[in-house]
DNA sequence: AATGAATGAGCTTTCATTCAT
DNA sequence: AATGAATGAAAGCTCATTCAT
C-alpha cells in the first residue's frame, strides 16, 4: 500500500477498490451465490469486519457496484476495438481478438460480469438493475459505433453483436478456452458476422 | 398421482420426473447455488428424504439429471421448428417464434437450463460434463439442420446460432421479456440473421 | 450359497450369520455410531430391507448379537491357548500369540469387540449387558484356568489379565500394530507378566 | 462470566475453555460420534454459530483439543501421584487410588479420553494422531517415573502400567463403578502388580 | 418369508450480517 | 474510522426405521 495524496483517504479508496476487484473475479468465476464474503475479503486481504464498512448495503452493494465496475471496463474496451476500425465488421474482429486474449490468459475462463450476476436478480432485483444497466450502456455504445461506421441498421447490429457476444462467452466457459471469440471473429473477418 | 400400468413402478418414475421438472424449474430461475433442495422438494411436494434415494449423488446428480432432461426437451423443439422450414434463416425464425412463445407464458422469465447451471461448473465440475454435452448435442442437430437445408457453411452456421440463441436467452432474462427472440426472429425474417 | 439340511433354515441361518460377521467386523473397526446399517448390509451383500427379518430389535439387536457372537469366539481362543499350557503365565503368553498373529492380519487393526461398543452404551444400555455379559464369561474363564494351573490367587490373576489384555488391544489400535500384544507376550515369557 | 485481567480476552479463552471441556466430557460419555456438536454447545451454553470462530476445523478440531487436553490433565496427575511415592509401586496404588476417587464422582462413569476418541479415529486419522501423542507423553512420564524410583525395567514397567490402566478403565466404564482401579491399586499395594 | 421404496428427524457445516469497542 | 468476535438461520446430507406388497 503506497500512500499518495491524503493518507487516509487513499487507503480507503484503494480497499475499496481492492474489494471490488475481488469481488468481481470471484463472481465471474462462481456466480453471486456461489461465493462467500470471506472469500472476497481474503482474496483482497482485507480484516473481516472492513466490508460493512466501505459497503454498507452488504453483499447486494458490494455485487452491484462489481458489475457497474466490471461493466465499465468491457465498455471502454469495446470503444478502443471499434475505434481504429474501418467498418463495423472490423471492430467486431478486434473487440473479438481483445477478449480471446483475455480469456487466454484466465483460469478458469470467467463468464461475463453480467451474467455472472444475472441469476441471482431473481432473489436480488437490485442486481437486475445493475445488469441492465451495463447492458444498456454497451447497447449503446456498439448503436454509436455502427452508426459512426456506417452500418445502415444500427440498433440490429448492436443487438446482433450483444447476443453473439453473451453468447460466445458463455461457450467460452464451457468450453473453458477462448475458441468461440476466435471463431466469431473470423466470421466476421470471412464477412458472415452479420 | 394418476396410476397408470403397473402401480410401483409408475409412482416411482412419477416422483423422480416430478423432481427433476421442479429442479430444472427452479434452476433456470435462481441458479443452482440460489435453489435450496428444500425448495426443489416442496415444489415438487415430495418428503425431504426422498431426494436422496432417486439421486444418490445429490444436488449435484439431480441438477446434472436435470440439465440434460431439459437440454434434451429444447433439442426436440429445435427439430420440430426446422423440419417444416424451408431454409436454415426460416428453420431459425421459427425456432425464435417457439422459444418467444415459450418465455411469454414465464413469470418470471426463465434463463436458459445450461446457463443457469454453467456458473456453479467451477465448484462443480460434474455440472460442466453436463452443459457441454447438452451443448454438443444442439449443435449437432443445428449443424445437420444447416446442411440438410443447403447452408454453405453448416458448422460456421450452427456455432453462430448457438451464440445468438444463448446472448438472446440472457437479455430475456435481463429484461424480463421475450422481446429479444422476438428481435432475432426479425432480423432472420429480414435475412440479416446470418 | 450352499444348501445343506432343510433348504429355506439353512439360507435363513447363514444370512443371519454372514450380517452378524459383517456388524462384528465393522462394529470393531469403527464403533456403534460410525457405521452405519446400510454399510453392514452392503458388506454382507443382502438387501436393504431384510436387516428387520433377521434382527427385529435393529441395530441395537444387531450389535448385541455381534457382540456376543464375538465374545464367544474370543473365549474359545482363550480356552485353546492355555489348554496346553504348563503355568498361567504360559498360557498367558500362547494367547498373546494368537492374538498378535491375528491383529497383523487385519488392516486397519480392530478394537476389541467389547470396547467397541462399550462407548455407545451410554445412549443404548442393552450394549452395555451385552458387554458384561462377555466380559463376565472371559473372566470366568481365566479364573478357571488361573486355578486349574495353580495360580495362588485366581481372580486377582484373572482381573490383571483381563486389564492386560484390553489395555494391550487399545495400544495396538493406537499404534495400528500387533507389537503391544507382543510386548506383553514377552513380560509373561520374562516372568514379569503378574 | 468473570471478568479477570483483558477483558475481552478473558471472555474468548473461557468460551474457547468451556467447549474444550463440554466436549470433553461428553465424548468420554458417548464416544466422538456418539455425541451430536448441538449437545456440546447447549452444555456450554453457547449458541450455535460459536463453534466454527473458535475451531474452524469444527467437530474433528475439537475433539483433537479436547482429547489433547484431557490427556495433559491426566498426565500432571500421574506426575503428582509418583512425587510422592517411595517406590514405582507405590506411585501407581497413589494414582489409581486418585482416578477412583474422581470416577465415584462420575454419572455415568466416563471412559479415558483417548479410548473415547480412538474409535472414531478409522474414519478421522487426525484423531488417531491426537490419541497416539497423548499415550506417547503418558508412556514417557511413567518410563521417566519408573527410573527415578529404580524400577530395573523402566520400559516394560511403563508399559505394563499404560495397558493396566486403560484396561481398568475399560473395566470400570463396563462396571459404572471405581472398583476396578480399586483392586489394581490394591493389587499393587500386595506387590502383585508388575 | 422377504424386500426395496420411502421417510423425517437430526447431523455437521456455512454464511451474511451485527455490534461493541 | 475500522474491526474481529459473535450469531442463528439455513444449507446439504445421512440415517435408522417403517411398511405395502
Amino acid at each position: 500500500m503506497v500512500y499518495i495524496g491524503q493518507k487516509k483517504r487513499m487507503v480507503t479508496l484503494n480497499n475499496r477498490d481492492s474489494l471490488l476487484r475481488s469481488a468481481s473475479l470471484l463472481f465471474r468465476q462462481k456466480g453471486y451465490h456461489g461465493v462467500a464474503l470471506a472469500e472476497i475479503l481474503k482474496a483482497a486481504d482485507l480484516p473481516k469486519g472492513s466490508l460493512y464498512y466501505h459497503f454498507p448495503g452488504g453483499k447486494r452493494e458490494l455485487a452491484t457496484e462489481a458489475t457497474l465496475s466490471a461493466g465499465r471496463i468491457v465498455e471502454r474496451s469495446v470503444s478502443r476495438a471499434f475505434e481504429s476500425a474501418g467498418s463495423f465488421a472490423q471492430g467486431m474482429a478486434a473487440f473479438c481478438d481483445v477478449v480471446a486474449d483475455r480469456l487466454r490468459s484466465e483460469s478458469p475462463v470467467e463468464a461475463c460480469p453480467v451474467a455472472s450476476i444475472l441469476q441471482a436478480s431473481t432473489s436480488e432485483p437490485e442486481l437486475r438493475d445493475a445488469a441492465r444497466t451495463v447492458l444498456t450502456s454497451w447497447s449503446e455504445g456498439l448503436v454509436l459505433q455502427a452508426a459512426r461506421l456506417g452500418h445502415p441498421a444500427p440498433h440490429d447490429a448492436a443487438d446482433m453483436v450483444l447476443m453473439q457476444m453473451e453468447g460466445a462467452w458463455l461457450l467460452a466457459v464451457a468450453e473453458q478456452s477462448a475458441r468461440p471469440f476466435e471463431r466469431l471473429g473470423e466470421m466476421y473477418r470471412k464477412g458472415t458476422g452479420i
